[in-house]
DNA sequence: GCGACAG
DNA sequence: ATCTTGTCGC
């Protein structure tokens, strides 16, 4: 697929803040998605080499059954460290160029990290979205901001994660007795969409099937 | 000023 | 993220 180079990458902190500032006011919070959908893909990060060296996974799945269609891997040196709150400057460079090598394009992508469940609402999973125009979901194994009460331990179950009195995305149990994952809209999709799509990715584990199948190209596993 | 802090 | 063996529980 295409990939159109929007922004320059930052070198520093404050010029990375600053397109998240710019960036975060295109970000839609409501469903576009392209019906109906074929493909979920998931992407995903390993580090080598003391974390000089990166590699980025991209895994394309049918929808609703699940199978690998098309992956993609690229290896690339690390430019940026990783800092809370600008993860995407460290990992989304070389997810575009692992992207650029698919054929079969995404209705939907779910990214490993946080939506707009992030300190200025634009995480990686908004990041990703604005930059390829394609509907994303952020998929997290922990908690950057936010507070929720505790939830049932049955699969399906959820409660709202909120930051500073606003609802920026759901806990969710993907699995029963299991640590839940956090949820969060990434571009052209609402929660409840979202909580919907990620369940429907998951079948047998925590993790999503797309960000697991990503997950073991990305460690060489 | 003191903690918290995606991967 | 990554370094790492066994071990508890379904």
């Amino acid at each position: 697929m295409q990939i159109q180079q929007i922004h320059p990458w930052p070198s520093s902190v404050e010029e990375a803040t600053e397109i998240q500032e710019t960036l975060r006011n295109q970000v839609i919070t409501t469903d576009q998605l392209n019906t109906p959908i074929q493909y979920v893909a998931g992407v995903d990060m390993g580090f080598l080499e003391d974390g000089t060296m990166c590699r980025a996974a991209v895994a394309v799945l049918s929808f609703p059954d699940l199978k690998v269609v098309e992956t993609s891997l690229v290896y690339r040196p690390t430019t940026f460290p990783y800092i809370p709150g600008f993860l995407s400057f460290r990992e989304i460079p070389a997810i575009l160029d692992a992207l650029e090598k698919i054929k079969n394009i995404p209705n939907i992508i779910l990214c490993d990290g946080q939506g707009i469940a992030h300190p200025r609402r634009f995480g990686i999973a908004c990041h990703l979205g604005v930059l390829v125009d394609i509907p994303t979901i952020g998929v997290a194994k922990s908690l950057l901001v936010g507070k929720y009460e505790e939830l049932p331990a049955a699969k399906g179950s959820w409660q709202p994660l909120i930051h500073k009195n606003e609802t920026v995305g759901a806990v969710l149990r993907t699995r029963t007795g299991v640590k839940p994952l956090y949820i969060s809209s990434g571009h052209r999709i609402s929660l409840p969409t979202a909580i919907d799509y990620v369940l429907r990715c998951t079948s047998k584990y925590r993790l999503p099937e797309t960000t697991r199948i990503a997950d073991k190209l990305a460690s060489n596993r």
